[in-house]
DNA sequence: CTGAAAGCGCTAACAA
DNA sequence: TTGTTAGCGCTTTCAG
């Protein structure tokens, strides 16, 4: 391995002290000559030297570094936010950590004061919300922002969408189609606070309509519990036309070659719909009726809201939400006539 | 923003020196008192001490980051590479930095550049090729791994898949099942080493069944280029059953819409294969045939062969290719009977 | 216009 | 068993 070239390097080769190298660096141009500055650009170029953003960071205290703390980066909302949130930061010179939780308390915290000896610059986390505590210390160091799901912690900001009302929306719509049911199938709730909003809205669409709900709730780690979920389909759509609303894409995944399967005709006999907007749901036929979720503008607001508290350091944020709508998708697995 | 606590305040309270507290935190307690190392221990956790991973850094010349350099974090491919990856570098300390580069070797470039000032430990990157030699001068500083696409650079390990063997017996496959001629799909080679091999093992596959090839390059960003395969096709299968195989999963992705509204029967008439295995691939029917590519495997080999390498740093790697195998899908979408 | 020197937080000889 | 000291590569007063 070579050694590596540092601003002594460039100070004996230039002819000129380090604090002068320094000056170059930082682009205090007008406090050295032509001569000076033209011949530190040349060797610096000749030497290919980099300066080491360790030292920088360390007597600066930053270091360009944002983390992001997402449960699964393999989840379409966090590849899609994370792309959003690099591309607004990454012109300003900041680079990101990835790293997940798989939805372990303890690993977050783990990964969370990881970050924290890394001397991050700023996090955003999708979190468990089980570390809050911690997390409202780290607040007091450096911007926290927590997206897509919502805790009320002093100093953190939230990045959330309006879960509740697209979630209310969409089983709206699903009634005045005219299904007659709308079996919603989600997870157990577990604090997290999307689950509960997207029930919730689901609910109270059904109230408002005086429908009875019908929720299952199912566990991606025990395939059986889908079944129930494709058995109670199969009675359920004999008599009449009902729909299947499930609280996230991946449920619909899962299900949606079972339901398939069942035999009964979409959407007449069966709609079908999910949260969230799977790359393939414009694919199947008829396509899905889904709530795209804004992750590009979610990204890209809280890279620019990280970017703004990062320009002044001092400001501090007390508590904050910032919701943003999705999108919802009526597409032909709803369209029920008759 | 609060004071963060150090080395310094740590030893103060312990009433110790920094270098004890140094040797507390390195785990060297057969050097100091049952009673000194149960102070410090107190102390840091009272205190609520990380150490600085900058001044570590600083000092041992070492980060425990790693960069992964992609075209694009959405991909498939690279979701599920850089998954993988961390999975297998995160229980060893080390980070995960994501950049992007949009397949563009300036930006590229700048991106390798700015991750050599933030000294990380390892670089691994899906290169275009066109920087292989600010790359091969970086891995004479720091381990080098290429995946996804191969290039011959000195010090550079490669982890790659067998494209071009896995496209050739997919094409073998289709044209067994009878389709009388495979339409590949691609694009603009531009370098890209998997695009090359796929279209070689296609080529071969026809060649050796003294089939004549039928290829048509496509672009991405130029919608209209995906019309002229739908002609094509729809011309094509007018008098004998063919198929469509895509030498990616996004080509797929945009074609599939289209050429099922074509109306031709699938398989009967028209055959779909795909090189990747899209999540999706199930979800239509009939299933679509496909390639999947083992990029779990790759990247906790490649993550594997990283720890190897920064565990001992004095070795040098001249050059070394690794090559996994793919793992071919074959759905309802070439299933041709008569 | 330029440089000397202190120090960011930590590690590792070298002493005691 | 513990402490003193010299840096790692950089920025920033403070003095010329």
């Amino acid at each position: 391995m070579d050694k590596r070239v540092t601003i002594q390097d460039v100070a004996r080769h230039a002819g000129v002290s380090i604090t002068t190298v320094s000056r170059f660096l930082n682009e205090r141009y007008d406090s050295m000559s032509e001569a000076t500055r033209g011949r530190i650009e040349a060797v610096i170029r000749d030497l290919g030297y980099r300066p080491n953003a360790l030292a920088q960071g360390l007597k600066g205290n930053r270091t360009k570094i944002v983390a992001a703390v997402v449960v699964n980066m393999s989840y379409p909302f966090c590849v899609g936010f994370m792309r959003s949130l690099n591309q607004t930061l990454s012109p300003a010179g900041y680079h990101l950590f990835v790293s997940e939780t798989a939805g372990n308390p303890d690993r977050e915290r783990a990964v969370v004061q990881s970050l924290q000896a890394q001397r991050v610059d700023a996090m955003v986390l999708q979190t468990g919300g089980q570390n809050n505590d911690l997390l409202a210390a780290i607040a007091t160091q450096m911007p926290v922002i927590f997206v897509d799901r919502k805790y009320s912690v002093p100093g953190v900001t939230n990045v959330i969408t309006n879960n509740r009302e697209a979630s209310e929306q969409l089983t709206a719509h699903i009634l005045e189609q005219g299904y007659r049911r709308v079996l919603y199938v989600t997870e157990e709730e577990d604090g997290v606070h999307t689950r509960k909003e997207r029930l919730q809205g689901y609910l109270q669409a059904c109230h408002k309509r005086s429908i009875k709900p019908w929720v299952i709730t199912v566990d991606r780690d025990q395939k059986d519990t889908f079944d129930v979920v494709v058995n109670a389909v199969e009675d359920g759509a004999k008599k009449e036309p009902i729909a299947v609303y499930t609280g996230n894409g991946l449920l619909m995944m899962r299900l949606y070659p079972a339901l398939v399967q069942l035999g009964y005709q979409v959407p007449n006999q069966l709609g079908l719909a999910t949260f969230d907007q799977p790359d393939w749901s414009g694919l199947v036929q008829p396509s899905l009726t889904c709530v795209g979720q804004p992750v590009d503008t979610m990204g890209a607001l809280t890279g620019e809201m990280l970017l703004q508290r990062l320009g002044k350091p001092d400001e501090t944020v007390s508590f904050e939400v910032k919701t943003i709508a999705s999108n919802l998708v009526f597409g032909g697995s709803t369209r029920l006539h008759g």
